[in-house]
DNA sequence: CTATCATTCAAGGCATCGCTTGAATGATCT
DNA sequence: AGATCATTCAAGCGATGCCTTGAATGATAG
């Protein structure tokens, strides 16, 4: 009698994690974690085609876990709320601590496994409040002038290397990028390590650091 | 320089969500939520075929959200942490949070959206320990007697209502069942609230109970 | 060593997904 | 109202996923 209702309702719980499923959509995610975007926008940035972009965000918003306004004749969408963030670090954080696989990646790309542990948002906190942390902000500029945190320095990776000589050498050096989906702080550190500083990475990105409440700059201009 | 592995992380975040999406792999870590099964008995369960689901649970295990063990000549499947559990739950929380459809479901279910939230497992401990409430295990009898909170009543959908005189009409009934993935607590409040009682379910199941490291009975025979 | 049993592998059919292309919608601006 | 622009819809192709069937694997029992 009740086979149908049971059966629903996994349907719905399995769109919600289809929607997770694909590489495409998780980039957009990661760029709507940053603050609410135009399609236009978000395809540029991911690389894909407006039409294609757009058939993803309708995925995405079918199964809520990003909602969308008008503002003239374009279309913002931004995630429904915090709950679709935690869900995404949940993600990420069972798919790394089970999956051999993402270590081998990810030591490909850092040169030896990074040894060091993520420094944590509290920790870096503290340190900016007594100065003893140098922190580095590895995204494209504009998206630093769309709010970075406070004290920190805007490079991306492209321009990393032009600014080592800038950088003490005595200081610990945090990097931080748009969040656990992306790996330009992973890349950052490791350039870093190559030139001797002594570089860690920031647990979580942006988002993270804005969901917790903690202060954020922007740019006025 | 670095798009392949970017993108490959992004594909390994996906592959765990895929192992998500399907619903007959939800209804087998629902099945794992409550403890170690065999490939039979899993197959069993869920009506599934013993391919069909052996197939799924390979998918599950390369996924890494399950773990597998000989014993015999037998595989036993098991959830490879609390964080599978973790993830379950928080998919389901942003689906129900945000897809309208699933509350049509549900309200199809009780007849007339279960206006009383499910209580929250702290509160009928409380209230356990002080017994001012019955406690109703709507799970078969083979998995009650697995593990059930003490103080229990076990029956099932079907014996439900010939168990109802036997039910006190003034105290308040909490019902529970495998997990939020599960409907069978759900129908027993429907039932037992046609019939005049006063029914709310567990928030959660047995799985969470016990994550939240409070007394499980098992019988010994 | 052989027989047996639970599980896994392999191949096929059917449906769905993801991407592309080109047209349609819907809101703004002149 | 008509023109314009961002977005969405619709159709088609190739690839992948799910389920079924039948054979192969691998460990135990005699």
């Amino acid at each position: 009698m009740s086979i149908s209702p049971k059966l629903a309702l996994l349907e719905e719980y399995a769109l919600a994690a289809r929607a997770l499923s694909a590489p495409a959509r998780l980039m957009l995610l990661e760029q709507l974690a940053q603050g609410e975007r135009g399609v236009e926008a978000l395809a540029e940035k991911t690389g894909l085609t407006i039409a294609n972009c757009s058939q993803h965000l309708q995925q995405l918003r079918r199964a809520a876990l990003v909602t969308s306004r008008r503002d003239g004749k374009a279309v913002i969408y931004r995630l429904t709320d915090a709950k679709t963030l935690e869900l995404m670090d949940l993600l990420r954080i069972v798919a790394e601590r089970n999956l051999a696989q993402v270590e081998h990646i990810l030591r490909g790309l850092s040169g030896g496994y990074d040894p060091l542990e993520p420094v944590s948002r509290a920790v870096l906190a503290a340190r900016l409040a007594e100065g003893s942390v140098t922190v580095l902000d590895v995204r494209p500029s504009d998206e630093y002038a769309a709010g970075h945190i406070p004290g920190a320095r805007n490079a991306t990776l492209a321009q990393l290397e032009q600014i080592l000589p800038t950088l003490a050498h005595d200081a610990e050096i945090v990097a931080y990028c748009r969040g656990p989906y992306c790996v330009y702080a992973h890349q950052a550190v490791a350039t870093l390590r190559r030139h001797g500083l002594n570089a860690r990475r920031l647990e979580g990105g942006l988002p993270e650091w804005r969901e917790d409440g903690r202060p954020v700059l922007i740019d006025v201009g």
